[in-house]
DNA sequence: CCGGTGATCCACT
DNA sequence: GTGGATCACCGGA
């Protein structure tokens, strides 16, 4: 089993072969099984889904550095949140500085918290939310843990407001397949999850949505 | 399926 | 500074 130390080792490894991988989203899978934990919440990661740079036109850092974008640009191993229709969604930011790379966390199951991660779905939701569903989806995901606006370019290593722990099981079947809902390069595969958990989100296309 | 949502970005005063 | 378009979403029917 994976130690923190041998976890931290993997993710620098992680993006160290970006550099040397032309196709950085490839390290997304080494995400699936990681555990994302803030306060009294822990949510293991079970759905994921890659985005470059320049090269990338559904990646918010295709059109160069903005401030929205400006964490992306920052050195790897800090979470990138921004707002989206009314929700946050986060990422992974995968370096190395100067290049734009991220993981969007999609979904998650929780490990721990659900009372806590229960009552903050419950303030946007009339119906009641299940176990699975309390992190289904990017902005579930960060409501549950309790994500804010204020844990932009936090360092999910050392020292930040989330922490990002290693994987105590890795899934047994690892499914690959297009983004959701994203409206241009619609067909790129990369979002990657879990083919065992019941967590995963829902495939959408986008209506409008341009291969390449 | 559909409508609400609100931050962000850019082109234009 | 303003207006409009865009958007990696969610909830309820």
């Amino acid at each position: 089993m994976d130690r923190p130390g041998q976890h931290r080792r993997g993710v620098r490894q992680w993006r160290g072969g970006a550099r040397s991988v032309p196709s950085r989203p490839r390290g997304g899978p080494l995400l699936l099984g990681c555990r994302l934990r803030l306060g009294g919440v822990t949510v293991r990661l079970v759905e994921v889904e890659a985005y470059e740079g320049a090269d990338d036109p559904a990646s918010h850092a295709y059109r160069g550095p903005t401030r929205r974008n400006a964490v992306m640009f920052g050195p790897g191993g800090h979470l990138y949140v921004y707002a989206l229709h009314g929700s946050l969604c986060c990422n992974v930011v995968c370096g190395p500085e100067g290049v734009a790379t991220a993981v969007l966390l999609r979904a998650g199951e929780v490990e721990e918290g659900h009372d806590l991660a229960r009552a903050r779905r419950a303030e946007r939701r009339a119906a009641p939310v299940a176990d699975r569903d309390l992190a289904r989806g990017p902005g579930n995901l960060c409501r549950a843990l309790g994500i804010t606006a204020a844990d932009n370019g936090t360092d999910l290593l050392e020292g930040g407001s989330v922490r990002l722990l290693p994987a105590l099981r890795r899934p047994a079947t690892l499914g690959i397949g297009p983004r959701v809902n994203v409206s241009t390069a619609a067909d790129r595969p990369w979002r990657f999850w879990d083919a065992t958990s019941t967590a995963v989100s829902p495939f959408k296309r986008h209506p409008k949505a341009l291969a390449d």
